[in-house]
DNA sequence: GCAATTCCGGACATCTATTGTCCAGGTTGT
DNA sequence: ACAACCTGGACAATAGATGTCCGGAATTGC
């Protein structure tokens, strides 16, 4: 999987803690000292996928364009990850002198098999919301919160 | 995920069907006109993971290592593409000048997030064995197994 | 013992996807 | 008008996946 997933989940998280201000890529980047351009790439890939909502010019940037607890981690995954299946079938039993056409027409039962383990990943990443994530790291880090809310206003 | 994972249920598929006897890595490539080298690093994997069991020398090649019924998609899987998570948490939160070491001690709220993803597609995986796929073809094409067994008995 | 068959694993080449940079253009606040 | 900021495309660098080749060891049949 695409690191920039961890990259765009944690931003999220910052997002959705500042609130309703919009924060420029610059600063989200500055935060965990990633690549800003490449970064950009990530949150303008959520914002075509309606996670990110982006405001050009001077006190522009990105902020959460819906609440954290509408926001699931399998919108986050496929916006940046694209939502084609880990295990793709390239239908290789059709392959070879041994193989009949009366065989292709019926689903390949590997692949079934796959996409139903892939189906039950998704459902957990659809399950869980970035609002869970937040109020996990309140729970074990309850200063958290506020600490990055300073550091963004103070850097702003 | 790796492509070699198509190869090796299928070619596991195939060893099942044929039953005791060994099979080497050129005629298990030919019926599916792969190419052969590369699918010999698959089985290689398989065979140290005890899916496969491999017989030097003439008249040798791979057959299973157990019945169908215990070789789950899990073990395949994580014989070829490894047991790595495809999220890897690589800690930015502890990058950057707001980064708090106390914060350091508990676990990743994201990484606890994917990795509870991953283990709901891990025991689906593991829930499925070779068995369960054999016969899920068996029901749609009842024809294949022998098909596959003269194929294999013919080029001998 | 010898030759043929086959697995084993490392070295290597090639191709593709990921990661990262840069720039020219558009939008908006002051 | 100017500066801050997003957008998207082009591009380079890197890493990983894919594929080939070869020397070595094990095993079989003669």
């Amino acid at each position: 999987m695409n690191e920039g997933v961890e990259w765009a989940v944690h931003s999220c998280l910052n997002l959705a803690w500042i609130g309703e201000r919009t924060v420029p890529t610059a600063r989200l980047a500055a935060f965990y000292e990633l690549p800003a351009a490449y970064l950009n790439k990530q949150l303008q890939a959520l914002a075509r996928a309606d996670v990110l909502a982006s405001v050009s010019g001077p006190r522009g940037g990105f902020r959460l364009a819906r609440p954290p607890e509408k926001i699931t981690l399998m919108d986050v995954v496929a916006a940046i990850d694209g939502d084609e299946p880990a295990f793709r079938c390239t239908e290789i039993r059709q392959r070879g002198s041994a193989s009949d056409p009366a065989t292709y027409s019926k689903p390949c039962a590997i692949d079934a098999a796959m996409r139903k383990a892939e189906l039950a990943w998704r459902r957990e990443l659809a399950g869980q919301t970035v609002a869970d994530v937040m109020a996990t790291v309140e729970r074990s880090n309850p200063g958290v919160p506020d600490k990055v809310r300073r550091w963004f206003d103070d850097t702003r």
